[in-house]
DNA sequence: AGCACGCCGACT
DNA sequence: GTCGGCGTGCTC
């Protein structure tokens, strides 16, 4: 037997298929084994078995060993992982790495053991006077307690026992001790009580559609359904987030000339049923409509029909509150899967997935990968977060996956969001996506109402601070109160950056090509693409000028100044500076919660989904702040954001409310957020995008090039740009725009970065795979090449 | 990724 | 003469 063999190894050149032989080892597809490689030892991946071999047999080696018990990578995954290659241009070991935690890569992480003590067998029903000394006391202590309770850990028995009678015991063979794996929980403290909550009419409607859909799939699928049977999910269901029927191609471009050796070993081809089973629900709920309530009530469901389920949160902060939630209802059914935890923790919570004992994922973008077989359900809370979309490394959209996943398993995908994005709603409203809404807060509690404030105003009338008399005075009334507020600048930091006054010089990264930003905690001017640090200037380094001018003011000033103006006050920061340590997040959030701080001022990581009670008070200190970058999607972002922060206020008795400070209160981001009205935001921006062919009626495939030195990656530039021409003459209506640039940030940690931007807006598929081509065979050493596909920063 | 192989400069 | 620079190519 031969097996295909993905050796752990990220690098182009060995991203293809070497072939072993399985010698006398038990290998399954899925397996990772040890292979020799040239002259070292290394893992693989097993993608294939087969009985023959096109390779040259006097050259074949076989492999070391098999590390796993079991295959790690299910069928449904391996076809996953094709698709992504395909449509991402990505190396197929950097997708498979994403489907088993990192830690157990290189054997850094194993299961659990340890030690448990019982009686044995011959003994338990013995009276234990028969051979325990009278006089041994202690023996007689930890017979009584074993025979109570059974099997109890060794570390257990020695914080209450003698260690020295139970050794006694083990030795004449009365009590024998044996290895058990113990699984490590994450948050194991984390457990709400259940509360049976009665549904609000919306909640119930959005639960029966959900609920409904899937009973009629059912009677369309009788007969083929394998419910129950949960050792495999066989796919059934044509299904790709490119074009399916054709088989794979190893290896894009260059690795042509091996495809004999990597002939396809998988293929689309029999996979054209025509009907379709899975349906995507877009889920646009208000701010504090209840939409968790609904999530559980579906995955409840779910699972009395034997399925499993995932359910994504945009960030890790989000996840423990989740997580009590839903053990309250699920209780040890659910398994927590994000970057916070320790290796063993994770690889526990992953093992207790892929062997069936876990049955409902949570987590952050990357649980999408979870390995349970059977989905119900997948959801994808706070739908239109761009934490979604991977910017690093394999590159990829969480919605296109979970797309994937959805159709393989005939589930039901829920994507949930107050603001969603303009490009879900499209297709909601395009009836590609069931559209779900309540426009209802549970309790009755009414949206807070926001108030416009107009800076412009300000300064003409004398007030030259952040702060406008509104806030100030809204601020002073909450304080009285003894209410909590929330302010909400997006800018960390103390201020943007520092500008000599006198010749206009900027203090600059000396390896990015930003501006720095001042600290004032530890005194230093940091970069924030690169966490450089520098010492903090006196005088301009050019002029020597003393007279120098600091920029906007960022959540570490605006904390300042509110503790000055309320000293009695406690004033909270959350922003990436305090979040640095392993459960910051979680700290601050809670003791917020719990009341011990009045005030909290935070970039958008408060404005996420949190849940806090006592706020009658938002202050959005700038919110031109994202409005004005250079970026199709800065209105959407900067609506979602005020709609978010402003969720967070009110409750039934007390009313919250916001105050929006801005240079531009005519703009139309600020008429709709102020009524919450969504829905004509989205008419107004989607008339804009489909004016500039921006998406959702074109796709951005997004080049960007980078290398340390200029002349290169100017080279590579004008090559991809010239062949990228060619191709546009070809697809003259297929590609309305096509450009060649340095990118707005030129330079990160020493490197310089420009970019090519493709508007696409049909043909995608066989045009992306034309780009791939030519980015796969113009390399040049020192000049990296990524490729993007509608990226969520053009920075 | 590693490592060998190979072809040019400066030294015991 | 040789030691060693890293450019190129290969690993089933």
């Amino acid at each position: 037997m031969f097996l295909s063999v993905i050796v752990d190894i990220s690098n182009s050149n060995v991203d293809k298929i070497f072939e072993y032989s399985t010698g006398t080892h038990d290998v399954k597809k899925g397996h990772r084994v040890l292979v020799p490689f040239g002259n070292q030892t290394i893992e693989g991946y097993v993608v294939d078995i087969k009985n023959e071999t096109e390779f040259d047999k006097e050259k074949i080696k076989e492999i070391i060993s098999v590390i796993d018990d079991m295959p790690v990578i299910t069928e449904e995954l391996f076809l996953l992982s094709h698709e992504m290659r395909k449509k991402y241009n990505l190396r197929l070991v950097d997708v498979l790495r994403l489907f088993i935690p990192s830690q157990m890569r290189q054997g850094r992480v194993k299961e659990l053991k340890k030690q448990f003590v019982s009686i044995s067998e011959d003994f338990i029903n013995q009276d234990p006077t028969q051979f325990i000394k009278s006089s041994a006391v202690s023996q007689f202590e930890v017979f009584s307690h074993l025979k109570k309770e059974g099997s109890v850990s060794l570390t257990e028995m020695n914080k209450t026992f003698s260690a020295s009678a139970l050794r006694n015991l083990i030795s004449r063979g009365i009590v024998i001790s044996t290895d058990k794996t113990v699984k490590r929980t994450p948050y194991v403290h984390r457990v709400d009580e259940a509360k049976k909550l009665i549904l609000t009419e919306e909640q119930e409607e959005a639960l029966n559609k959900i609920i409904m859909q899937n009973a009629e799939c059912r009677m369309q699928n009788k007969g083929e359904e394998n419910v129950g049977d949960g050792a495999h999910a066989v796919p059934n269901e044509s299904c790709s987030m490119t074009d399916s029927g054709t088989a794979w191609a190893p290896s894009p471009a260059k690795s042509q000339k091996n495809s004999n050796n990597n002939s396809p070993h998988l293929s689309f081809a029999s996979f054209n049923s025509d009907h379709r089973a899975s349906t995507t629900f877009l889920l646009h709920g208000v701010t504090g409509s209840g939409k968790t309530e609904v999530y559980m009530r579906a995955i409840s469901h779910f699972l009395t029909l034997g399925k499993t389920a995932i359910m994504l949160v945009p960030e890790i902060s989000l996840t423990p509150q989740v997580l009590s939630n839903f053990r309250a209802i699920f209780s040890d059914k659910v398994a927590i899967l994000h970057s916070g935890l320790s290796a063993g923790e994770r690889f526990d919570e992953w093992c207790r997935l892929r062997d069936g004992d876990a049955l409902v994922a949570i987590g952050a973008r990357s649980a999408i990968f979870a390995p349970l077989k059977n989905l119900g359900l997948i959801i994808i809370d706070e739908e239109h977060d761009s934490s979604y979309i991977s910017e690093t490394n394999p590159r990829y959209s969480t919605l296109d996956v979970a797309n994937f996943r959805a159709k393989q398993n005939n589930c039901n995908l829920i994507l949930g969001s107050a603001t969603p994005s303009i490009e879900s709603y499209c297709k909601a409203k395009q009836g590609e996506f069931q559209l779900i809404k309540m426009t209802k807060r549970v309790n009755e509690r009414q949206m807070p109402s926001i108030n416009v404030v107009n800076m412009c105003k300000e300064i003409y009338e004398g007030n030259t601070d952040v702060f406008s008399r509104a806030l100030t005075y809204e601020l002073n009334e909450c304080m009285k109160q003894n209410n909590q507020a929330i302010v909400f600048i997006n800018r960390r930091g103390y201020s943007s950056y520092i500008m000599c006054r006198s010749c206009g010089f900027v203090a600059k990264c000396s390896a990015c090509d930003v501006s720095l930003v001042y600290h004032q905690e530890e005194n230093v001017l940091k970069c924030h693409y690169c966490d450089n640090r520098f010492t903090n200037l006196n005088k301009c380094t050019e002029c020597s000028s003393p007279h120098i001018k600091r920029g906007f003011s960022g959540t570490q000033q605006i904390a300042e100044k509110l503790q000055k103006m309320f000293p009695e006050k406690v004033v909270l920061r959350m922003d990436n500076d305090t979040t640095q340590s392993k459960d910051a997040h979680e700290k601050i959030l809670s003791q917020f919660k719990k009341r011990e701080a009045d005030i909290i001022v935070g970039t958008q990581m408060i404005a996420k989904g949190h849940d806090f009670p006592d706020v009658t008070l938002v202050g959005i200190v700038d919110a031109d702040m994202s409005l004005h970058l250079n970026d199709f999607r800065s209105f959407e972002r900067t609506y979602q954001l005020v709609t978010q922060v402003s969720g967070r206020a009110g409750r039934e008795e007390k009313v919250g409310r916001v105050i929006l400070q801005t240079y531009t209160p005519q703009h139309y981001v600020y008429k709709f957020a102020l009524k919450y009205d969504y829905e004509a935001f989205f008419e107004k921006e989607i008339n804009l995008r489909e004016i500039a062919k921006f998406p959702p009626f074109s796709t951005i495939m997004r080049l960007l090039i980078s290398s340390e030195n200029e002349t290169d990656a100017m080279e590579v530039l004008k090559e991809i740009f010239e062949k990228s021409k060619l191709i546009q003459r070809e697809h003259k209506f297929d590609i309305v725009y096509l450009a060649a640039m340095r990118s707005p940030v030129k330079r990160i940690q020493n490197k310089f970065r420009m970019q090519i931007l493709f508007r696409i807006v049909s043909n995608f598929d066989s045009i992306s795979l034309k780009i791939y081509d030519i980015i796969n065979e113009t390399k040049k050493k020192g000049v990296a090449v990524f490729s993007e596909i509608n990226p969520q920063n053009l920075s």
